[in-house]
DNA sequence: CGGGTTTGACCAGCGC
DNA sequence: GCGCTGGTCAAACCCG
């Protein structure tokens, strides 16, 4: 090809030519898992923006300033696998500077570096999400029922939020990420896939935009006490994860065909 | 020396 | 059609 003309603009695409990255090139049609995370005492410990570390390890590529939001986004890529084209943004809720709303596109194409001796404490609750979600990774049944009772030692009614009950995609979880760290999860996806799926739900929320409904969500829900000082032993390790897990499967239609039983 | 971060520029989607 | 904004790239720089 005439690569030699437009330098910039034939590299990009050629780079970008891979099909599936293509597609999710523009804020169009990408799948979404929003992760918003809070990061209590621990702002100062998790480096600059303090992107809680999955167990894979992510490069920053990028960083901008948003529009009506004080703290700029951080636009990571994975770096465990040279060809993995998973991605995460991270930025600060506007209202909120010890919230950090983590938004992850694409999948990994890869498995994670030791997710067998991972601690997976998952709290994964509404059946509907469940579809969505699709935990179908085998080791996950035993951390799924971890996780189900934990959620109901922790917070019962935290199953549906008080807001639209049966609308929201949200997914909270004890974050073993890292100490004093709240999680949720939402599964934010492009509203075809969703109309697709799940014809009968709303993708009436999509964090991204307002981030301030979690910290609702946050002091609605009091978890973790006694986890802190487990969880911050964990924060060294290069462990963790719950919503990496959910991202794997949540993402891993291309290898799984998901089947919702 | 290798990998990661920073930063400015470029490009494309989206709204008006 | 134009301008704005978000997302990505790549060179330079920094750190281990």
């Amino acid at each position: 090809m005439d690569d030699s003309l437009l330098p910039k603009l034939n590299k990009e695409v050629s780079k970008e030519l891979k099909p599936e990255t293509q597609a999710s090139k523009r804020r169009k049609m990408v799948q979404k898992t929003v992760v918003t995370v809070r990061i209590g005492a621990n702002v100062g410990k998790l480096k600059n923006e303090g992107p809680p570390s999955d167990f894979w390890s992510w490069r920053k590529y990028g960083q901008k300033p948003i529009k009506g939001s004080p703290y700029p986004r951080g636009y990571y890529r994975c770096s465990t696998s040279k060809g993995c084209s998973a991605k995460k943004q991270v930025e600060r809720c506007r209202n909120d500077a010890s919230m950090l709303i983590i938004t992850y596109t694409s999948s990994h194409n890869h498995p994670g570096p030791d997710l067998s001796t991972t601690n997976l404490i998952e709290v994964a609750e509404e059946p509907k999400t469940h579809s969505t979600l699709d935990l179908q990774t085998p080791l996950k049944e035993e951390q799924q029922e971890l996780a189900q009772e934990e959620e109901k030692q922790n917070e019962p009614t935290m199953t549906t939020k008080e807001k639209e009950p049966g609308e929201d995609h949200f997914l909270y979880i004890q974050s073993p990420i890292s100490s004093s760290q709240d999680i949720i999860v939402n599964q934010a996806e492009d509203p075809f896939t969703v109309n697709l799926e799940k014809p009968h739900e709303t993708m009436g929320l999509v964090l991204d935009e307002e981030p301030l409904c979690y910290s609702q969500l946050m002091n609605f829900s009091t978890p973790m006490s006694e986890e802190n000082d487990f969880f911050d032993e964990l924060e060294e390790l290069p462990t963790s994860s719950s919503f990496t897990s959910f991202m794997t499967s949540n993402f891993s239609e291309e290898r799984i065909p998901v089947v919702p039983s």
